[in-house]
DNA sequence: TGTTAAATTGTAATGAGTATAAATTGGAAA
DNA sequence: TTTCCAATTTATACTCATTACAATTTAACA
């Protein structure tokens, strides 16, 4: 945990208390979630600390924002290439592991690409299989 | 225009003033761009009323509203299936052509998909020749 | 250990979008 | 055409994620 941090970045036991929170709980949390939770163990957390830190460890490439819902971000550890799909019924998100054959395109029209997020709405199998019941 | 109302919704001249904006405006404004031109040529327009207009157009598939930026929806009409990339430089939206193979993988594990997003960032080609400048 | 720039905190502000209730209006029926 | 009512528009107030700011604290180097 703390190898990552050798980024230049000052060791601060909120920060490190974001990435083991975004390490164990792989669902793609807001920084409310986030924040709301970390407080119980932390009461002198603030908001304002995990949103410094969400940004942060963005700007250095270790985590990454997801902008699949609209007036919140979700947050995510920076893994190989994948997409993601949001569930309409229970809210989840899914990281759904493929490769994009499409960015050449993209680039070949005379544009940089920096990011690539596909994003697939709809209802997850979780909930198709309980709706059958 | 008058055409697509038949599909059950009372026609006003807001909603027709707000398709004919993004008729003409292929820019995928935000809802607040387009309140801010059409309140010019028609002060007595609510700002709700935009946003409910775009949400009823939206709900009968006339129009999609698209998460690429946060904070901020921008609108768009439907069409066939396109991605979007988002210029990080000039904050312009331009649509990619191109179909996504990758669909099925996600339904073949069970998930039932019902929209699709592709969303790229980087500088687009504007940019990137105003640089080299 | 002392110093300082960087980080944290708490509070206040911003701004997109939503809720609500009263006033208006499209459009079908008389 | 006129009447009528449900749908729509309007204005205002509110919510809530995120940001701004200023004062306090702290990590890490000498």
């Amino acid at each position: 945990m703390e190898i990552l941090k050798q980024n230049q970045l000052k060791i601060t036991p909120q920060r490190l208390a974001v990435m083991k929170y975004l390490d164990e709980n792989r669902t793609h949390p807001t920084a409310d979630r986030i924040y709301t939770d970390l407080k119980e163990k932390n009461p002198s957390l603030s908001k304002t600390t995990v949103y410094n830190s969400l940004d942060t460890l963005q700007n250095h490439n270790i985590i990454q924002s997801i902008t699949i819902s609209p007036s919140e971000l979700r947050y995510d550890f920076k893994k190989s290439m994948h997409h993601h799909f949001l569930c309409k019924r229970c809210g989840d998100i899914i990281d759904i592991e493929l490769e994009c054959p499409n960015i050449k395109k993209t680039i070949d029209q005379g544009h940089k690409v920096e990011e690539v997020h596909g994003y697939f709405k709809g209802i997850c199998k979780k909930c198709m299989e309980k709706q059958e019941k």
